[in-house]
RNA sequence: CGGGAUGUAGCGUAGCCCGGUUAUCGCGCCUGGUUUGGGACCAGGAGGUCGCAAGUUCGAAUCUUGCCAUCCCGACCA
């Protein structure tokens, strides 16, 4: 690497810039704030797609697809959600180009060709959701509605970075439809769980599951659940979120069902969704300067092994033993790679599988094969050791569990020392400036104060806990009463 | 969208202020050989609309204007 990858608080964002382009990941697009997701980087989605994907179902959902267009008076039917989203929308005013007949071999838009209603290309699917919806829902035996979809969405971001705000990203949204308040309240908060298991169990970062407040809710909810994490240069990160939406929708589109009694009403609603930003928190998460760390459980790759050799003889025999274990490794469903390409040296892939975040490589020679060992590196913790040939696939699946829970335990006490309680402005201030991380302090419960907060702190109430302890207090800015401490951090 | 910086080969860069032969260097790439237990070495070679467009000039990587993109700091946000 010409450019040496550094985590240094001041040079971070490049960090994480490079580590992403370098690590082949992703790169920048052609198109404004748009990025490329590379193989690496869609395997990696893949892995975390499809686990998800399996909860979802696992939890009694079922996925489908809705249109990309939305058009404009379904998307302004819901006030405060169109309100929300109406800075950042990208929108279809025109379906034909002509031959601009002042430059030839250049095109123009045809204004001949101009839509009678424009289309907004989603920011997100709730309006053309509903709109369907209602031709979906008649009857309580219709519901619940459980469904998910995968998709693309566009938001037209002041300001973009890879992964973590891109004008394009890939993401699910569930949408979901309920004949009681309470089932739909549930519903959100089964979901918030799933995304807090997922992100914990699979991506081996701890999360903190909270209600935001009235000033961070989702435009068009009643309540916003969400996961935050904590990121290693002491920055908060909302992982997912999982909006009530009380009957806001089911009104703004008319979508009513008849229950036992036949009496009609609007049903309840939920909406959830997580991104590839889950992505920017792994490699934020875990990574260090020798580059990505991946936990095992959705590595692309969780073992490589890179055979030393001298000359085609001793490869062959190398070959020979790679592929055993190879084949050992797969009967257990480990993905592995056995990367005899003989372009590059040991020493070259070695730092390559490292960028990488390959949690386990095993390099093995002629020296090896006669002492019938394999020399096995973990990448979390950078370990070296030799291991018997015999039984090495049981090893391997058993470390690939231990690596997963030190990823999590590594990262779970680095949060846990992140989490500060202030109970002064100046320490507030000073804790943010200093320490970073989240800061447990009192706040009066007025969106007036959170603001100043925010202006005068760059702060933000990540969340408010769920089942937080309630303890009497005064707010840190105001001194006024208090029942309980809020999370703030700086933010992604 | 406001402030700042940057854009030269796949990557990283020198040159720009003060215009002037064939645009510098390193890595990577190609060929041949020697190598292979932590990003190998030697020899030879290829690769460039100097971000894009217009302008000034006998002449533009260099000066002017506009546009585009990237990064950083704000505001906005998954």
């Amino acid at each position: 690497m010409a450019k040496e990858l550094t985590s240094r608080a001041e040079d971070y964002s490049q960090w994480y810039n490079d580590l992403v382009i370098k690590s082949g990941l992703a790169d920048h697009s052609a198109v404004r704030g748009c990025m490329v997701i590379k193989p690496y980087g869609f395997a990696l989605w893949e892995n975390m797609r499809d686990q998800l994907d399996r909860m979802f179902k696992d939890t009694g959902h079922v996925n489908a697809y809705f249109p990309l267009f939305v058009p404009k008076s379904l998307f302004e039917a819901e006030e405060k959600n169109a309100e929300g989203f109406a800075k950042e929308c990208a929108i279809v005013t025109h379906y034909r180009l002509k031959n601009d007949p002042d430059n030839k071999g250049k095109l123009i838009v045809d204004p001949e060709a101009k839509l009678e209603e424009e289309l907004i290309i989603r920011p997100t699917s709730e309006a053309i959701i509903w709109n369907t919806y209602k031709g979906w829902i008649q009857s309580y035996r219709d519901l619940p509605l459980l469904i998910n979809q995968w998709a693309n969405v566009v938001r037209w971001e002041m300001r973009t970075r890879l992964f973590l705000r891109t004008a394009e990203f890939l993401w699910q949204e569930g949408h979901t439809a309920h004949a009681t308040k309470e089932e739909a309240v549930e519903e959100t908060l089964k979901m918030l769980d799933v995304y807090a298991d997922f992100v914990e169990q699979y991506m081996a970062v701890p999360v903190i599951k909270g209600v935001k407040t009235p000033n961070e809710r989702f435009a068009g909810a009643e309540d916003t659940f969400c996961i935050e994490a904590l990121m290693q240069d002491g920055k908060a990160l909302q992982a997912g979120t999982s909006h009530f939406l009380g009957q806001n929708f089911a009104k703004a589109f008319d979508v009513k069902f008849s229950d036992k009694n036949n009496k009609l009403d609007y049903v309840w609603a939920t909406s959830w969704g997580v991104s590839t930003r889950l992505i920017g928190a792994l490699i934020m998460a875990h990574s260090d300067d020798q580059g990505l760390i991946m936990p095992p459980k959705i590595a692309p790759m969780q073992v490589v092994i890179v055979p030393v050799y001298k000359g085609e003889e001793s490869k062959t025999v190398i070959d020979a033993k790679a592929n055993g274990i190879v084949a050992q490794l797969k009967a257990l469903g480990i993905r592995v790679k056995y990367d005899n390409n003989d372009n590059s040296r040991p020493g070259w892939k070695f730092a390559e599988y490292e960028l990488k975040g390959v949690p386990v490589r095993i390099a093995m020679g002629l020296r090896d094969i006669e002492n019938n060992v394999v020399e096995l590196a973990r990448r979390d913790t950078k370990e070296k050791s030799s291991v018997p040939v015999d039984g090495l696939a049981g090893y391997v699946l058993q470390l690939l569990e231990e690596i997963q829970q030190y990823m999590f335990n590594k990262a779970r006490a680095f949060q846990k020392a992140k989490i500060t309680k202030a109970d002064s402005w100046d320490e507030f201030i000073k804790l943010l400036d200093e320490k970073g991380g989240f800061i447990s302090a009192h706040w009066d419960g007025t969106g007036e104060t959170e603001d100043k907060i925010k202006e005068q702190s760059k702060a933000t109430i990540r969340c408010i806990p769920l089942n937080n302890q309630q303890e009497e207090g005064i707010c840190i800015l105001t001194r006024k009463p208090s029942t309980q401490r809020v999370l703030f951090a700086r933010a992604y």
